[in-house]
DNA sequence: AAAGAATTGGAAAAAATGTTCCATCGCGTG
DNA sequence: CACGCGATGGAACATTTTTTCCAATTCTTT
């Protein structure tokens, strides 16, 4: 009944050891894990250079978990690959599999599968219906302002934090309109002229971000409102405004058009910016 | 834009120099139709075998379309096979060529369109290789938790930011170990058993975050980690392990997937939990 | 700091795999 | 029916790939 095949054990197996192996092995562990699905096409070389390890290393990998040598290993995969690619599995079976993991109720598997189903609708529409005009506007806006102030409360509050984070990797000073300690007004004092303020709000549009985008135009500042409509209350406060349509699964509104979005905003910021790559990831002691 | 692969190409050559084929190398031309999939994996010998013909036949059947041996068709059918199980990886790629190729102004949308599809792949990932028992497993602990504390530092923060959102529509007391004031420490004192810890790390993993997992194992609580690999620290303190493999354009690691995950995790158990529509998505005054 | 243990990289041996050559066979044709 | 052309299979050969062995190095422990 259990499908457990040979290879899902030796992964197991793998990762319990993990810490205990030496450093190369580890490596070689987590190229195992992370080409999983490709270990059976490639030659030791191949993977011992995917590595940056010598050959040898992946044999007595191999050998460490009981295997005469590379190859035996390999065979597992590679078998489980064969079982797996023929869809020998009657339907049967699969629903019997389905039915095996659920705790009473329906599985939670099916509803993942289909929110990220709708979530991936979603970004299709995204990269539709994206006004590239709008986009480059949106990008030269913060490459010109000095400090970016980000406005998102509630469901749009994850959202503003994230940029936050990614906009510290820039020259930028960033302020997080976050309201702690009930500081919205004052947190936003002393934004002005040469500064930008980014705006996430959806309906029902939280009072707070109308209020930050309507003291940002007041200030001259310049404002890019991230929303779902032209026709909502953003667009009468905002200078540059993206449109992000969520696909909705369950009557539950999404956030990954919107995150995506926000990635790909910082990520043409960054580069007209001309970061490196360090610049963008500096992986310091605290880094997560 | 058809990416008609040199596999698909040779298939077709085949197909028309079919009759005018010796037996045997019908013989072999069949299979190799039959089994286009799998050519990749095997051996001469035993593609041989499976047409019941000798090795160097296969050889000469390859050396008949213009290739040196069997080697080299051998890898036009691996390459094709490359190319369409990793999307994401060659979508990267492809942002990382749109970037570095051109100097001076790269339109801003096209970076954000390539972003968008390497996306889009990541769902795609994401929805094949979800484990479906651990998935499962993890909407079980959080609704049979009592209290859910969630952490997640710097890059991960915005994802601990929107699950703590999101969990406030259910019954459970929910609590974002923001280590706001230096209090990483004072926020988790009073976990325990019955409560369930969600924590969101990648490398290099937050030291606060690992901390919060060992501290939670200690107090008897269940503890999800949510990372991307099994070999990671986390994988240690976790009783449940999600896995989510965020591609990285130009070393700059996406979120999409990660963010489109917690959401699915949060539907399913609000359905779980047999919430209504409308009471996880309160549309009050504060909304947003 | 020295001794010991474990890890690592190179190179050579071993195995496996792929390729070529050639004698034989079968088939169609003159 | 004999001839010739091309197809076939076996075995030798060549190449690639894997594995083993060992010396150099690094890391730990005393």
């Amino acid at each position: 009944m259990a499908k457990r095949s040979e290879a899902d054990a030796l992964m197991q197996r793998i990762a319990e050891e993990f810490e205990a192996l030496p450093r190369q092995l580890q490596g070689v562990a987590r190229y195992l894990e992370e080409h999983r699905s490709s270990i059976m096409v490639q030659r030791v070389g191949e993977i011992a250079e995917g590595c940056g390890v010598h050959a040898s290393a992946v044999v007595r990998f191999a050998q460490r978990f009981g295997y005469s040598g590379f190859s035996e290993m390999q065979a597992v995969f590679r078998d489980a690959w064969a079982a797996q690619a023929t869809p020998t599995r009657s339907y049967q079976q699969r629903i019997r599999t389905v039915i095996k993991g659920r705790s009473g109720g329906v599985p939670a598997a099916e509803i993942a599968s289909r929110f990220i189903d709708a979530s991936r609708a979603g970004l299709d529409e995204l990269a539709e219906e994206l006004d590239e005009g709008r986009f480059q506007k949106a990008v030269d806006m913060l490459a010109a302002a000095e400090n970016i102030y980000v406005i998102g409360v509630r469901r749009s509050f994850a959202i503003a934090a994230y940029i936050a984070y990614a906009l510290q990797h820039t020259q930028k000073r960033v302020h997080l309109v976050s309201g702690l300690g009930g500081m919205f007004r004052e947190q936003l004092r002393s934004i002005g002229k040469g500064d930008a303020l980014i705006a996430i709000s959806f309906p029902p549009f939280g009072k707070e971000t109308l209020y930050a985008m309507r003291v940002a135009q007041q200030h001259r500042a310049g404002v890019l409102g991230i929303t779902e409509s032209d026709l909502g209350p953003l667009a009468r406060h905002s200078d540059v405004l993206l449109k992000v349509k969520e696909g909705s699964a369950f009557a539950f509104r999404g956030l990954t058009s919107t995150m995506c979005l926000c990635q790909a905003l910082f990520v043409a910021l960054a580069y007209k910016l001309e970061l490196t790559v360090e610049e963008t990831i500096p992986r310091g002691e605290y880094d997560d």
